[in-house]
DNA sequence: AATCCGGGGCC
DNA sequence: GGCCCAGGATT
């Protein structure tokens, strides 16, 4: 019985794939490097967003020796605006890695492939299956998706122990010598067909035994418990225009090596307040402008506030980002005054946002040229460009 | 097992 | 403008 209708499924999809799956830019080749790229890139992350990465990234980056040898702001640069840049930092690893371990060529080895960084229970099986046609399950969301549909399985996929049956049956339906095509056709179908809220089943290939539609509950599957909602903060940003020597430009900062957007760049910011309107949305502009004053000035920035510049938002998968910015006028004569002791020190009650944890940071004055060579997360990078084309903003 | 990591698309 | 989607590392 259930071999009959595992046995159907994996016929039908491969057939269905055969003529159904789309020209993708990582599909023309067989270039395990490209595949692993696309397999990192898709982490999290819709094909039609990577697209365009994928060819900035491979012309960039066109073999493993080149990534290993890119200076990582190259690389972070490359990324900029796919998220998660982790990502990119740990496959720039992983290059080195697969450099010096296996002679530059990602190796044809489940637990060397697994060693990668960055690489795990999934990465390692769509390596392993759509470059070396290994049998080796690749679960990813879409996976869960169909597999809970197709078998009525009403196991909570957000559990590791869901996801580790599910590669059980997965490694169970591919069939012989075609592990390469079984798992594409498998996230093909996800992707395409069996969607998330309204799925095609008039036009699903293995519609016949599906179980979950026979059930009619092909829209309640697969389970998943609701993931917690972001919780707000409340920041406050300076866009500090730069005089006399730094004029036309601004200044920006490097994050810290580890933590929330590791090393990219930034314009200095403060939390203003968390979860509490009443200390951020609620705070007056004077106050506001006075507590950025005086935790610029602790880190040696002396500027003087011009107003509000503009607001901002930014959602991180459990963060939201409420941004205030203000205009600020670089002023060396107030840092001649602090120099002298005339300016009070300030108690650094609030500290520049990123300082938190470690030595003070990188710091530069850039102009839109300098921009478009350091990576920037997108809140920060749309501020920017707004600035440099001296728009006023909306 | 729970939390930390971005961003975009859909309604 | 809220809601939904989707792997790996770390602890």
């Amino acid at each position: 019985m259930q071999q009959d209708n595992q046995q159907f499924f994996s016929t039908e999809l491969l057939d269905w794939y055969g003529h159904a799956k789309r020209d993708l830019p990582w599909r023309r080749h067989r270039d395990p490097y490209f595949i692993w790229v696309s397999e990192i890139m898709l982490q999290q992350t819709r094909v039609d967003t990577v697209i365009p990465y994928f060819h900035r990234f491979i012309e960039k980056f066109p073999t493993i020796e080149a990534l290993a040898q890119a200076p990582e702001d190259e690389v972070l640069k490359c990324w900029e605006g796919l998220g998660y840049y982790s990502r990119a930092r740990n496959l720039q690893a992983a290059a080195k890695q697969v450099t010096e371990l296996h002679g530059g060529a990602i190796p044809d080895d489940l637990n060397a492939v697994s060693a990668l960084k960055g690489v795990g229970p999934y990465t390692r099986g769509s390596i392993m299956s759509i470059a070396f046609n290994r049998p080796v399950p690749a679960v990813d969301g879409n996976v869960m998706r169909v597999l809970s549909r197709f078998f009525l399985i009403e196991e909570d996929i957000v559990k590791v122990s869901t996801r580790k049956s599910m590669e059980v049956l997965a490694e169970a339906l591919i069939p012989e010598g075609r592990a390469s095509d079984f798992n594409q056709a498998l996230m093909e179908l996800g992707a395409l067909v069996c969607t998330p809220k309204s799925p095609h089943c008039l036009t699903c290939p293995v519609m016949q035994h599906c179980q979950g539609r026979i059930a009619g509950m092909e829209t309640q599957l697969p389970v998943k418990t609701k993931a917690k909602k972001p919780r707000p903060e409340y920041r406050l940003a300076a866009l500090i225009e730069g005089s006399g020597a730094e004029a036309g430009r601004v200044l920006v900062q490097q994050r810290p090596q580890a933590g929330l957007l590791a090393r990219m760049w930034e314009l200095p910011h403060i939390l203003a307040a968390a979860e509490n309107p009443a200390g951020g949305a609620g705070l007056a502009d004077e106050p506001a402008m006075d507590r950025l004053t005086q935790a610029l000035a602790a880190e040696g920035h002396y500027a003087q506030p011009q107003g509000l510049y503009m607001e901002a938002e930014h959602t991180f998968s459990h963060i939201h980002w409420n941004l205030r910015v203000y205009r600020f006028r670089q002023s060396p004569e107030l840092g001649a005054l602090a120099a002298l002791g005339a300016v009070a020190e300030s108690s650094a009650e609030y500290e520049l946002a990123a300082s938190e944890k470690d030595a003070p940071l990188k710091t530069r004055w850039i102009n839109q040229a300098d921009m478009e060579q350091l990576a920037f997360p997108n809140v920060f990078l749309k501020i920017l460009k707004q600035y440099f084309d001296g728009g006023i903003p909306q």
